[in-house]
DNA sequence: CTCAATTAATTAACATGTTAAACATTATTG
DNA sequence: CAATAATGTTTAACATGTTAATTAATTGAG
């Protein structure tokens, strides 16, 4: 058994639980938490999940930097990411004719299947968290966290 | 000069902005952005300032596992963090004699001198940015965090 | 008291985040 | 038109996230 001595350090700290950095960061782990299993099993990482939903969202090539953008994902990390499912088939990645800087992305059939595959259990997975959280509070909440980010991108 | 076709690319996607682990990403890194730069200024990172925030707040040694997770931060990280603030002799790690696995950790007198130096600047940030997002939504954005965050903790 | 579970921390291996620098290509200016 | 600036992507280097395996120490059952 644990001495009283031991037990006090689980105490909890102050600031630490006002801090919204932190707060954000918890949420997020906490939700994450629930969809990390179901993209396991599938064999992708969350970030190559996003890659591959922006993709068949937008339902046409686009270039690296929208596609970073838009999945939330800085440029060196789509770079790897980006090597890793055109070696498994899951996009194409070719040169944009016409501006050799640019590269395009597509997603391939093989990538679409996936979403297929993945999309049910991942709604499942939402829905899941709505009728725990409510879904009001979720769009009230999704509503506040956009006006957070706009205000403080400027 | 672009072309029309290239401009529609811009376009923004659809379910994408409705989902919650994206906005909660896109948030943090909002608020983010605006620390980052004070910790750089001093040499450290997110998560080390965290880390040893928490040590100064909590006022004694902490054991290892106690830390990462009043910190936020996975064991496996808190390992190599520790070893640069140790390097850094901003904290002192020593094992638990009585429990020869744990590692007790404790802030060093540098390490508060850092804490009390970045402090003031990363108060200003915050408050800069309850001036711009409003206190009370900043309270009550928190609130739900918290409140989601329990409740998917289950 | 001994040996099989349990626990705390670390290591390993791979993926991503982060900033700065390098590269190639295109756009601009003189 | 040539030199230069700006742009899109990649590489580099280091820090952290993530899961699984490992190691060392402690606990507990018998």
């Amino acid at each position: 058994m644990n001495t009283a001595e031991q037990r006090k350090t689980t105490e909890i700290p102050l600031e630490t639980r006002r801090s919204l950095p932190i707060a954000l960061l918890r949420a997020r782990e906490a939700v994450m938490a629930g969809f990390r299993p179901v993209l396991a099993r599938h064999g992708v990482t969350e970030q190559q999940w996003r890659v591959l939903r922006v993709l068949s969202e937008v339902g046409k090539p686009l270039d690296a930097s929208n596609l970073a953008s838009h999945a939330s994902i800085l440029p060196p990390s789509l770079t790897r990411i980006l090597k890793v499912l055109g070696e498994r088939k899951l996009v194409t990645v070719l040169r944009d004719r016409g501006d050799g800087r640019r590269v395009l992305v597509e997603i391939t059939d093989a990538g679409e299947e996936l979403i297929r595959e993945v999309a049910p259990e991942s709604r499942e997975i939402y829905a899941d968290l709505e009728r725990r959280f409510g879904e009001d509070k979720i769009a009230l909440l999704l509503a506040m966290l956009d006006d957070l980010t706009v205000k403080l991108s400027r």
